[in-house]
DNA sequence: TATGAATGAGTGTTCATTCAT
DNA sequence: CATGAATGAACACTCATTCAT
């Protein structure tokens, strides 16, 4: 009768978590069955009803891990003391390599999180994604307006709407930088990283004053 | 029961490619079955398999032909009259206008067209489809090099990473005004236009010379 | 066998027991996992296992217990001194009780039991509850003779086939009653009781003797 | 397997139903699987689902077919030309040969038929079996009432819940006499039929007058 | 040409039960 | 004794695709 503790969620489930970020990344989710995450993660698919709930409840818990950390590195970015251009640099390299280690969750990210996500009735992960998100979107408002006064940034634009511009913009070239590795390299000669970082440089300019560009 | 008229059989690949449209536009590619296209057509599904081959091809019809309206867009953008930041505009219209009636092929055609495209094996619509997409490239590289000439756009920038990197921040863009249309209009008191157009007006900036800004 | 000197394994039992009635009372047999019964119990679900065979023994069980208590509402009833009349509502009553109490094994105890239920093969739980039955059938029969014999029931009924047809009867009301409540109230405007009440005085005339009733 | 010839539409159907009905009457309605019904008809599991949305409308439509049947027997039972006693025993015929074609949908008629089915949201089979049910009511309650006028029956019952409870009492004694054949043979040395008969016998004073028992 | 008929291969999910520790 | 761990077998349901006619 004694009641056990709540024990630190067992190995088998960042086993199966970590099955599933594999096959999520390579495949997609939906392309991702339960019985392959079974198969990668060494269970048969029943146990891993076990751990989770559903399936969805992987992808929440996988797409909160890929929040956090995304939390963590702007945090990093901005603390690292520093110019506003050496920050500008981290966030963008920040975003960058969250998408290459979550390139799914980047899209779900970028398109998914909705509306009711503050209120009731769906899973606590995704409420909490969604708090982390607006935590992110504080820390980088924070850093805009720090740019404005520190007479980096163009003060005449609304800073919550550019964020939200710029953070699509920023998505929109890494993606596209994902998409057409090999088309750029052919095309452009030039490797996903120069690609890239030639973009946060030309984007840059949309949001700096002119005498810092 | 009703045997059509002879018909050429363009017109009943017409008749269930609109179909396939109509509903890949509501409810997303894979959301949509052959039953259904069929029911919309007004076919049997299997006379589906007599003028395609597969999904796959109505998909890539049906991009091909996105794909040719997003080039009449932009050359029409491009055909008219006017200054530079007319035009620039009017091409952001034209994509804008594109991500509406194709929300599905929009995403498509940023991410996954892929780098076999002029080979061998893949079906001939895809590769029309890949053709055509550099033709787009080629109008709105004259485009840029035109605003260069014109002392509108920076002249530091090279062409085609340039290209490319605006493409992907303008998709970016729209894709994000697009998903998050109620979050914007609830934290930002904007309506999904305002903010788009606002994102096209900061986005100008990272091309345009400082003093056309 | 004498190794029971440490803690009664029976309170274990009757803990599991307890919970599983609870959740067949709300939810139903079938409808009852043995993952429920197992946290509703306070134990893991393998511990179920050290105590029962399998879930059919706990449904055994418990169907047993029923049998037992209903034998003691039938007893009960029949040794409250009083007229046949009296004696044969209180009948009614302990079968109404009962059917509402354990709703799941009325069912069962109605439909189920059967044929080699006093051979070889079934548990022994199961042959207890027949056996109970089968005393159940004894005083009730011994009522229906004392009925007869005080000329207060027909004589021209062979006892047994009788008690049967009358069991069978009441049940039917009985659970008429409980599975169209809703209607009942709003077709008949009456009261679950009020209709089942007057059931059971319908179905006394189907037994008495004509200037009984 | 092999390819059927084309057949009149619905025999598919039929076919489909019968093994349905035979299945379900064999070992009932949840005990029997979707792949069992396919197999037994000779069809593939997808091609179910071809003909029937789903198990429920395969039910469903089983339900109703039964209903149909029993309002058609009881329509016979009551048009044959008799005195009411006659007409008695015809309309218990004609449950208990219902109960004999349609076990488990006795039961389900018995317990299952709900509140809100003339209501919205529930398929269209089950709010015609509802409605063919509350036929079924009508009819029976006229008969009642002929009864009544006639002298045959008492007066003194108010006529719709004496139905209701007849009905259950009714239902009841079939039940019970399908679940315990053996035992009733064995212990009472009766046949089914002799021990049902018996009990329609024994009902039949619940409701007539003392003078025509 | 057009289709009615049919299905194999999945999909996520559930659950009673086993067993090493 | 108690349980954490694990699963086989089943479930209702879906869908792109095939093929004889």
């Amino acid at each position: 009768m004694g009641r056990r503790k709540k024990e630190p969620a067992g190995a088998h489930r960042e086993r199966i978590t970590a099955a599933a970020e594999k096959l999520f990344s390579c495949k997609g989710i939906t392309a991702t069955s339960m019985d392959e995450i079974a198969r990668e993660a060494g269970y048969s698919k029943a146990t891993l009803y076990v751990y989770f709930q559903n399936k969805e409840e992987i992808v929440g818990i996988l797409t909160l891990e890929s929040m956090k950390k995304l939390h963590g590195y702007f945090t990093a970015a901005l603390q690292s003391g520093g110019s506003i251009r050496e920050k500008y640099d981290a966030v963008c390299q920040a975003l960058l390599r969250y998408s290459e280690e979550f390139p799914f969750y980047f899209q779900t990210v970028l398109g998914g999180i909705n509306i009711d996500m503050e209120h009731s009735k769906c899973p606590k992960e995704d409420r909490e994604t969604f708090r982390i998100g607006e935590e992110i979107n504080l820390l980088l408002l924070q850093f805009f307006k720090e740019g404005v006064e520190r007479n980096v940034f163009r003060s005449d634009l609304s800073p919550l709407p550019t964020l939200f511009s710029f953070w699509g913009a920023l998505s929109g070239v890494i993606q596209l930088a994902a998409n057409k590795e090999t088309y750029i390299l052919q095309e452009l000669k030039q490797t996903r990283k120069e690609f890239i970082t030639a973009g946060f440089d030309m984007l840059y300019r949309s949001i700096a004053k002119e005498e810092n560009t």
